[in-house]
DNA sequence: CCCTCTTTGTTGAACTCTCAACTAGATGGC
DNA sequence: GCCATCTAGTTGAGAGTTCAACAAAGAGGG
């Protein structure tokens, strides 16, 4: 039996228009940034920056899809492009012998410190820049709330 | 000369990461509920919102891909996908003969009335229950800052 | 009119992501 | 120990996106 829709009203229907708008030019021009200065996609810089904070600059594959939010599937995909490149390699895993660890090579690394100033001077210009330090807190606010689970 | 980078403080970083993947996350979701439900993803149905509110169900292939925020590339593989499916047809611009309009066809119009009220729900599940009144007004004010020129 | 520059839209190749199927190893009950 | 079940990760195919190259037609200056 059909539900009566709860619509959305003026101010929702432009919020998430304006939302889907900002979101995809933000992201759309990070990840244009990234390859042209880095040669990787944002997912893949994610990658590198996940694992540079991991002790011994590792992790197991599925706690680095989880921390990227990344299915495995894609997290295997990236990770074998990744490796291709001379970025990351895998390991077996000592502990558990299904498993596979990614660690960050010294190149891997160096790409990582040569893209991050401009890759945080983007994240400025697109976003920080434009926002007031309220509405930074407003917007943290509001991504937490959507995680919440 | 290398100039100093300007890093993300505390605040801004956790911003920053907290949005990436709340944005993810929603995304992600609705992407595969219309998936599933409607057999195309988010920025396909959002190729037909727009025609179904264009005056006669058309647009012109290049405002099309203005609106949607998308490169004339990425508008015109759609638009040969949406044609296979039969929602979308081309017809030649009667007044600019390098000019295509993108019309909406019946079918296609019926698909997206029927996949309306499921995606709205996972709007609103995704974020709008999420959000207080206030939160939704931060968002759009936020939204609309980044996306300013 | 002619030449140049711009705009419109398409195309193919390379790349990324998704989904379902699959292998291999761990786990738990009996 | 044995079996069913679950978890880790990979794989290949199909779908979507990007980028650069391109053809065709409009626009504007001389």
């Amino acid at each position: 039996m059909p539900v009566m829709t709860r619509w959305l009203d003026d101010q929702e229907q432009a919020t998430w228009r304006a939302f889907l708008s900002a979101t995809r030019a933000l992201m759309d021009s990070l990840d244009r940034e990234l390859q042209h200065e880095a040669g990787m996609p944002h997912a893949y810089y994610e990658i590198l920056v996940r694992l540079s904070e991991a002790p011994e600059r590792q992790m197991r594959m599925s706690e680095l899809a989880d921390a990227c939010g990344s299915s495995r599937s894609r997290l295997s995909h990236a990770v074998a492009r990744l490796e291709e490149s001379g970025w990351v390699k895998r390991q077996d895993c000592p502990t558990d012998r299904r498993g596979q660890l990614a660690v960050l090579t010294a190149d891997g690394h160096r790409v990582l410190v040569e893209a991050a100033p401009g890759h945080v001077e983007g994240v400025r210009r697109h976003l920080f820049d434009r926002l007031t330090k309220e509405q930074v807190a407003q917007l943290r606010g509001i991504s937490e709330a959507v995680l919440a689970d």
